[in-house]
RNA sequence: GGGUGAUUAGCUCAGUUGGCUAGAGCGUCUCGUUUACACCGAGGAUGUCGGGGGUUCGAGUCCCUCAUCACCCACCA
């Protein structure tokens, strides 16, 4: 039995117009004259209004199903919506969904301080002021960013709720809050307790911009023309790109196996211009079929080095700072620019006869992704993550499929990323973050100051008495807080016991690594459990030749702009149509107008059945009555299995497809026109009814602003998901099913009779004009004199035309075996 | 160098464990303005599912191979 609602309708539509319209005073006409186009922008406002006074996107209370969570990857604090934002509608889906299914659903939105992205952006505006980060000093700076930020917070927040993204803003948390840096602080404290966490001297990727060291996943790459230089050693020639660098080889290194040199292991080389003597060393690592096969060993400005030189135990000499100027090298050179200095030494070289050649050479230099500054390797203390041990439950977890990724694909590529992470830089030198919790008792000598982990300096007194303390100025690396978002929020918030783990993530691909293999092993870390149990990626969204979208390449529409026009609804449907998850997905304005249409094709059903529906109209049983009832639920039916099955499986490209072709192929092209003559109101209402369910998660504005006008006084947001009513088991409705299949089939018959006749035809035709092209080439002169290329198409359209005859006369057999 | 994805109608893309007589939207052609909707309806046309090989009763789907494009990782003296 299904009972729906009850309700007389022309109370409740003045009861919807005052809800509705309240504010602007505007009163919403009777039915009849309902306008005949969906206006979005009439209706969306009101709706986001009547789901924030229903506190409909918080949990809810009565709800008994299993919970639902999903933390919100948080957007910049300091930011507005923009592409990478647009497909979070895949969140909003599954928690709408899950609402609809009962369950208590949290979606918890967040923002970010965003690190150095946000510093860049205020040096800018200092920038223009003509100051620099360096005339504050790092606390005023500090301060400064942080009122900046505070003063643009919020607006993003707005934006998402007209996206209709239900996440629970009374919730909202923010990267550092208090709390929040608590527990970033207890998990640093406990790394270091159990040796995880180490302070060293090691080779970095050094960005003298930013003044800061970065791991390799924060690089680029770009393609550079550049030299190679041959450098006459004495003993041995030596090919570079980095002449500007011989000042600080330690070694000459040549493969083991490599006969040309096997006499001069062992012996000495010469740095020309400084004449210092250097050892040649072997090691495997030396390619002997690159540049001259020996290789001029930098421990201090190059990785590969750096690893021969813990090898070899060679000297680590630095010569450039972390300004990018020469250090350690003659007086010449001294406090000049990387590029300068290599000209300037090449020309040394040069002039004292030790370049022997320079080849072109095209090859990739690594750049910072944020500032695209050059990027220098050198020698730094930086705290370090040991990422191995950590790792390996991480890699437990996924293997077991404690944690799966949609689409499959992504479980190797995280696997293969986490078996060979090297140790995690996670210092930074930036301003605009959370310090690194540590105090260094000063001594005599800074050599020898002893650190503490202390959030501040009384616990650090606490430790080791009163004495000169001095706080650690590097900050952490974003992603070593955001590794710990999940819980760290959840914890916060007192919801942790409820919804940890959360049962999804979605985010961008292209940050499986930073973060999300991050945060799985923080979670391990800290709370014994997954931090999640389903992580979705999705792709880019671009434009639909593929471009990323972006203002300065002018084919960036603000999504608030496309909403304005078209809806929100049309967008969010865009966006979940027709693109799959992994894959980047093309949004054109054709595609959005498209779905617009649909909302509009919705609302006019909407329309068509209140008209139809009598005064007293009462939803109570559906009793099918014609044909085309029997025929229309049997397709409601498989619908809702259908869409709740690819819901489930995160397929919504396809479920989405299935509720658009029930509404406007089966709902309003064949029951409405069907219904013209033969008419059971019942049964439209529920089709209306069912469909509006379906559409909810996907275009929530068009279905709650209908749902309004209908019989129901609730709000469709916290609706339940509907459920398949009238099995076909009953006799009768078996009836009329071979009925329809009865006259389907004589149509289909008939059709095939046309069909085959029209084939035979086809067929005829194709092998005559085969014929005439075989003795077309069955004779000579034509083969001889033509030209080759039309002999060469006549063989083409002979094979062509050869392949199509055997595909109609399989289609010919095809239909001859039914009818 | 290693890996992943894509290649399906003019365009943009779906196509889950092999069952497909290959779909959708847009575009195109023909016809149609009768009060749900022209942000519309009815009907039509268009496909060697990148090439080649294989497995199978059966391949768009699985395997091998080649090609093109995109991306990721590593390296680049």
């Amino acid at each position: 039995m299904l009972i729906v609602m009850k309700h007389k309708l022309d109370c409740q539509i003045l009861f919807t117009s005052s809800r509705l319209h309240l504010k602007n005073g505007t009163i919403q006409p009777m039915k009849k004259e309902l306008p005949k186009a969906y206006e979005p922008g009439k209706y969306e406002p009101d709706i986001l209004k009547l789901w924030q006074k229903a506190n409909s996107f918080a949990p809810q209370k009565n709800a008994k199903g299993k919970p639902f969570s999903i933390i919100m990857p948080p957007p910049n604090a300091n930011g507005s919506l923009h592409a990478g934002h647009l497909m979070f509608v895949v969140e909003d889906i599954a928690t709408r969904y899950a609402r609809m299914q009962g369950r208590p659903a949290l979606w918890l939105p967040g923002t970010d301080h965003a690190g150095i992205e946000t510093q860049v952006v205020y040096e800018r505006e200092l920038q223009k002021q003509g100051k620099s980060r360096f005339d504050l000093g790092q606390e005023k700076f500090y301060d400064e960013v942080w009122e900046f930020v505070e003063k643009h917070k919020g607006g993003i927040l707005t934006q998402f709720q007209s996206m209709g993204f239900s996440a629970d803003y009374s919730k909202l948390k923010y990267t550092l809050d208090e709390d929040v840096v608590e527990i970033v602080y207890d998990t640093f404290d406990k790394l270091h307790k159990d040796g995880h966490v180490y302070r060293g001297n090691r080779i970095v990727n050094w960005c003298s911009s930013c003044n800061s060291a970065f791991p390799d996943i924060e690089l680029d790459h770009v393609e550079r023309k550049d030299a190679m230089y041959t450098i006459d050693y004495g003993s041995i020639k030596i090919a570079t790109t980095r002449p500007e660098t011989i000042f600080a080889d330690s070694a000459v290194a040549v493969n083991p196996n490599d006969k040309r040199y096997k006499d001069l292991i062992g012996k000495t080389a010469t740095i020309p211009l400084i004449n210092r003597e250097i050892p040649i060393i072997a090691d495997n690592l030396v390619d002997p079929k690159s540049g001259s096969g020996a290789l001029k060993v930098t421990p201090a400005h190059d990785f590969n080095d750096y690893e021969i030189g813990l090898r070899h135990q060679l000297p680590e000499i630095s010569v450039i700072d972390t300004e990018g100027k020469m250090i350690n090298v003659p007086e010449e050179f001294a406090g000049l620019e990387v590029e300068t200095a290599r000209r300037l030494v090449i020309e040394a070289l040069e002039t004292a006869g030790k370049l022997v050649k320079v080849t072109p050479l095209t090859h990739a230099v690594a750049i910072h992704d944020r500032c695209k500054t050059v990027i220098e390797p050198l020698i730094s203390e930086q705290w370090f993550l040991r990422i191995k041990d950590l790792n390996k439950p991480v890699i437990a977890a996924i293997e077991s499929e404690k944690v799966v990724f949609y689409p499959k694909r992504f479980k190797k590529i995280a696997l293969d990323w986490l078996a060979q992470e090297h140790d995690w830089c996670i210092s930074r030198q930036n301003w605009w973050g959370i310090r690194i919790p540590v105090y260094y008792k000063t001594s005599n000598d800074p050599q020898k100051d002893t650190y503490i982990i202390a959030k501040n300096e009384t616990e650090a007194e606490s430790y080791y008495g009163k004495g000169n303390y001095r706080a650690e100025t590097d900050i952490f690396d974003t992603w070593f807080s955001s590794g710990q978002w999940p819980f760290a929020t959840l914890m916060s918030t007192g919801d942790f016991d409820t919804f940890f783990p959360t049962t999804l993530m979605g985010t961008a691909r292209d940050i499986l690594h930073k973060w999300v293999t991050r945060m799985i092993m923080f979670s391990l870390y800290r709370t014994g459990d997954v931090p999640f149990r389903d992580v979705y990626l999705w792709g880019l969204v671009t434009d639909e030749h593929g471009q990323k979208l972006s203002k300065s390449k002018g084919n960036y529409d603000d999504p608030m702009e496309i909403t304005k026009e078209f809806g929100t609804d049309a967008l969010r449907l865009a966006l979940s149509i027709g693109i799959t998850p992994g894959n980047d997905g093309k949004l054109s304005l054709e595609k959005i107008k498209g779905y617009r249409n649909f909302c509009n094709k919705l609302w006019n059903v909407a329309r068509y059945t209140t008209a139809k529906l009598p005064d007293d109209f009462v939803l109570g049983d559906v009793k099918l009555e014609t044909p085309a009832d029997h025929w229309l639920v049997g397709r409601l039916n498989s619908a809702i299995t259908s869409v709740t099955k690819n819901i489930e499986a995160y397929r919504y490209s396809e479920a989405g497809q299935t509720v658009y072709s029930l509404l406007w192929d089966d709902l309003a092209d064949k029951y409405i026109e069907y219904s013209k003559s033969d008419l059971n109101p019942t049964m439209l209402a529920y089709g209306l009814d069912t469909v509006l369910r379906l559409l909810h998660p996907f275009a929530p504005f068009v279905t709650e602003a209908i749902w309004q006008q209908l019989w129901t006084n609730s709000n469709l947001i916290t609706e339940h998901w509907p459920k398949v009513i009238h099995k076909p088991s009953t006799a009768e409705a078996k009836k009329f099913e071979l009925q329809i299949i009865d006259i389907l089939a004589s149509k289909q018959k008939e059709a095939d009779k046309v069909m085959a006749a029209k084939l035979q035809k086809e067929l005829a035709a194709k092998q005559n004009l085969l014929q005439l092209i075989q003795a077309k080439l069955q004779n000579e002169a034509f083969v001889v004199n033509a030209p080759k290329d039309l002999v060469e198409g006549e063989r083409a359209k002979e094979e062509h035309t050869k392949h199509e005859i055997t595909q109609l006369e399989a289609k010919l057999a095809r239909i001859k075996k039914t009818t």
